[in-house]
DNA sequence: TTGACGGCATACCGAGTAGTATGTTTTGGT
DNA sequence: ACCAAAACATACTACTCGGTATGCCGTCAA
């Protein structure tokens, strides 16, 4: 029965870990079994314990993974020679297209920051979450920094940095929580409605006009105003 | 051993649903046992299970609560005789102040209202569900319309309403995610930090300066600068 | 052809959990 | 003082799930 497809070990391993996610996603980690996973991918246990030791190994995998797809979006803009607004601006969209292209991993990965959940485990697993919010807190500071300077030079309006940086994010992580893929949806799709909640969310730091960026300079087509299907 | 204590009824139960509200935001829905909240507040299973039906109920009348909780924050800035402005930011700021003061709650929503974790249940828990969602789509509504209104006066820079609305909300929702109480924390705490939230929130609609409410019109003593224990 | 090994499936164990059935104490009315 | 009925605690059942042990089956080197 182990009918072996013509698949790689590395497409099979990410196969799994791209399942794990969406199960997490869309009923947690305790609801989600080892057999639920494995079902969805059209396997048994024996395949998962394959691959992974443990049932929290998967789990991490699937924060790695995204943690991993988040800052190689924002890295371009962090190393282009750029304005503070412009790179604030390329940062935010990377950010906001990751939320929304891979958005099954990028909602397991906040509902596992959100949660001490694993606050009675073992000390190795106490370890590997204090590794995942190090990681949070370094990719957060990009965003600060970016803001502080921008504060520094007077471009930004600013009351309270550590509030209104957790604000700017919250705004662009959004679509995670509301955004929901509809058949038709493609990367232009994600682009024109990233394009929009950054603007609201540079707006909320006083920036009215953002910059053209030189690549991606598409005019969004205005999108029919019913609401986005969130659920 | 039913050692009664000196306290009504209403207030035994409120306990529990206080209890089961902090345990579900800390632990999730599945990962949280009956006796985890029965021990949560000193007793077993059989007091839980005296006031509600099922865990499920349990769950519903938590999310209940934390919908009524929100509701009667902002109504009276609903009915009250306002100017757009006036009324947007009224509203938000009750609103943020009760993601703050009642967090345990407010969490277990937003976390409830993500998921569709219980699709697979008996018909009974998909009508509970569907009211649910309807509740925090009449919510939204309150914003929307005024949002919607204040489009039409021409007060708020709006590209996209449904976006717009949606981020928003998110950011008014923040606290619920980064804010960890602090000891002294206390009700001018909330206000103060729920100001700063609703600038910005209202700064991403093209508004600069706010009014000052009538009422609570306190000046906000600056605070240290260091981070919110956001975890 | 054969043997060995990787890549799984299957069967099973132990721990924990929702829900129930029943016993026991407390309370309030008379 | 007495007695329902409320307000629990305790014991138990049926079931799920993480993890392990084992074994089968195809593939490939020799």
């Amino acid at each position: 029965m182990p009918a072996r497809a013509q698949t790689s070990k590395p497409e099979r391993y990410d196969e799994l870990l791209c399942a794990a996610a969406e199960c997490f996603q869309k009923q947690g980690f305790a609801a989600t079994s080892i057999d639920t996973v494995a079902r969805h991918v059209g396997a048994t246990k024996g395949r998962v314990y394959h691959y992974f030791p443990s049932k929290m190994d998967l789990f991490n995998a699937v924060r790695d993974r995204a943690m991993e797809l988040v800052f190689d979006a924002i890295r371009p803009a962090l190393e282009a020679d750029l304005s503070v607004i412009e790179r604030l601006t390329a940062m935010s969209l990377a950010h906001t297209r990751v939320m929304m292209r891979h958005h099954s991993y990028m909602q397991v990965l906040l509902d596992g920051l959100q949660m001490q959940r694993f606050g009675a485990t073992t000390e190795f697993q106490r370890q590997a979450m204090q590794r995942h919010l190090q990681e949070r807190d370094d990719y957060e500071t990009c965003f600060r920094e970016v803001l502080q300077q921008g504060v520094c030079e007077g471009v930004f309006q600013v009351d309270h940095l550590s509030i209104t940086l957790q604000s700017f994010l919250i705004a662009l992580n959004g679509p995670v929580f509301w955004y929901r893929p509809r058949p038709g949806d493609n990367d232009a799709t994600h682009d024109e409605i990233a394009g929009k909640v950054v603007r609201y969310a540079m707006a909320g730091l006083g920036v009215g006009d953002l910059p053209v960026p030189s690549t991606t300079s598409e005019r969004p087509s205005e999108r029919p105003s019913e609401r986005h299907g969130h659920e």
